[in-house]
DNA sequence: TAGAGCCTGGACAACGTTGTCAGGTCCAGG
DNA sequence: CCTGGACCTGACAACGTTGTCCAGGCTCTA
């Protein structure tokens, strides 16, 4: 009969393809079990000799710990969880990746999922993340209610929502200036001499674009500016229906000189269209696009700092688990408005 | 006395902020531990005025199962781990998407890690995600020897290699066709009557920098142009080095007509150059670039699926935890030549 | 009405690790 | 030679869950 394996005849044999354990590391070294455990976590009193062997048994049996057992023991996983939108989404990328630098100066592992702007998979995702016990999480919200947060956070699951407020429960929140930078944005057009400005934005239940379309509103109240139905479109977002809501505004009776674009995918769609268009239309968009200086013109935009928000995020989460930090705050980064060109045309009427 | 919380003086109390397990669950609703098991896995055998009983519990308790003792019994962690350079990349957005969609069809969550280009790092992160046992792992190396990989391998973790080979094992591996894009997009421009065409990319011992150098390389012997040292330039990627040795090209005795850029780092940089440059200059970009189709001129590309990639290396990931795939292989996916105008520009001696 | 068979529910061990604690060895000092 | 302390080492329980197995109560049929 060859080598029996161990557990034998006990499972199929494919339990984590039958790995090795600090029993078995124990066995071929000749010592405890404990002793084991001492030399992989580095903890003090054991001889080097001792230490030796063991060492020599690790390596000849290719073990590694298992850390869900470990988990089990302690109590904390040293892990995290973001929830986002949608990881392809350049705006997301630079954002997980600061969260990720965070974690890992704090010796922890970034579990991410994308929620497709879904809120049952945001919470299906969140909750699932909580069942694998991530010390802590960082959701950029998708749905509007987060009161099935509560028990984990009374639980201990630090919690911080970025980009958009968490709803129905106290959190902390780390926000742009989404009101304050469209605001400026457009009061920018309205300072080249732009009176019928568009604006084209995402749903308003979306935080964010309720936000960005009150900025526009207060600058053009601020200016003495009637708005009309007709130049505000929302809840758009798939390029298609950007494009066809931009050439109306283009078109209509009362013809906009100047378009506000409420994020990055809008931004880029109306710039094709303004492409193809024959008069000379201003714009300014939401969120900093790539190569932007390189068109012609230039596209103006309000910037909002990613990794910023990423990162401030992140820092609060590990300052919340150290117990470091008090009572949930709301935090909230500026915008910058870089001028490249598209913004500082004049009407074309 | 108030109510003694469970586990009172046993610990500080912030074991998972005192979480209620199924224990707990059980005593309130009256029924046995297995019960309140079989009631949270969906397993039959409860009268619904049992489950009833038992998710009121649930509900009241605000119970969340403990998925690092499940695994621990279980041995599947439903994790998969994807190693990747840079999160905040605009390649690996879509990648990491792709793989998060497949695992999430399987059911499994995605931990992610950025290397920053660094074998160390990789190896770190590698070994970490094995430690918390995730059933498979998606890596896009950042080194050259994966021989660390082979204990685990052996124990059972699926392992898919995207992007770039790994070096020293055999395993999986979903490529693109780095080398016969490289070389189409050079020819391209041989096409378009250029002789002196430079190239500028990553080290070559990255392996995809070396293979499309390798291209540049076949496409210009094909064509019987002997190649200048001058007009190449390896293992630069920041901007800054880019713009110099993009100048230095353009400037030298015997300057290109047309610049094949390595990566898409390396092309937005060369964009910038040849924006300021007086003499016209033909361009072809490795990799895609957002709006690319709106400057001026367009930008001719040699475009890889980033999705694509993801999502098949994914899919043989769990091919391979089916028991459904059998020997290594080594998959390589097609490029797209996409002409904009840039490619197309004839040279300008 | 008794026995067979089915359904529901619970006791118990095991997963691999770490914290606690006690035993054992070795040496210095009395 | 004995005592005490410092230092190593290992036995054991516990973390929260699931698989196995058995007990008890029910229904149905002969």
């Amino acid at each position: 009969m060859p080598d029996t394996p161990r557990r034998a005849g006990r499972l199929p044999g494919n339990r984590y393809g039958n790995r090795p354990t600090m029993k078995d590391v124990a066995a071929r070294a000749g010592v405890g079990l404990k002793t084991v455990s001492r030399v992989v976590n580095g903890e003090p009193g054991v001889t080097p000799e001792t230490e030796r062997r063991v060492q020599e048994a690790i390596d000849a049996l290719g073990f590694r710990r298992n850390d869900s057992a470990r988990v089990l023991r302690k109590g904390r996983t040293a892990s995290v969880g973001l929830v986002l939108e949608d990881l392809a989404d350049p705006f997301y990328g630079p954002l997980s990746r600061a969260v990720e630098e965070v974690a890992r100066a704090h010796g922890a592992l970034l579990i991410n999922g994308s929620s497709a702007e879904d809120p049952d998979r945001e919470q299906e995702l969140v909750l699932a993340l909580c069942a694998r016990r991530v010390d802590g999480l960082v959701v950029i919200p998708a749905g509007d209610d987060h009161q099935y947060l509560e028990p984990e956070i009374k639980a201990g699951v630090a919690t911080v929502f970025v980009d958009r407020p968490a709803g129905r429960i106290d959190a902390d929140v780390v926000l742009s200036d989404n009101f304050g930078g469209a605001r400026d944005g457009v009061a920018h057009l309205i300072a080249h001499g732009h009176r019928r400005i568009g604006f084209i934005g995402d749903m308003p239940r979306i935080h964010t674009a309720a936000e960005r379309l009150r900025g526009y509103r207060a600058a053009m109240e601020d200016a003495g500016i009637p708005v009309k139905d007709a130049w505000m479109s929302l809840g758009v977002t798939d390029p298609e229906r950007v494009r066809r809501a931009a050439e109306e505004m283009l078109a209509g009776p009362d013809p906009v000189t100047a378009v506000f674009a409420g994020n990055n995918r809008v931004t880029v769609t109306v710039i094709r269209v303004l492409a193809e268009h024959a008069r000379s239309v201003a714009l300014v968009g939401f969120d900093d696009i790539e190569l932007a200086d390189l068109l012609q013109p230039g596209v103006t935009v309000v910037a909002q700092d990613a990794a910023a928000l990423g990162r401030t995020a992140a820092e609060r989460l590990f300052r919340q688990l150290d117990g470091t930090l008090l009572a949930p705050d709301r935090i909230e980064l500026p915008t910058r408005l870089i001028t490249r060109g598209s913004g500082e045309l004049p009407p074309a009427d």
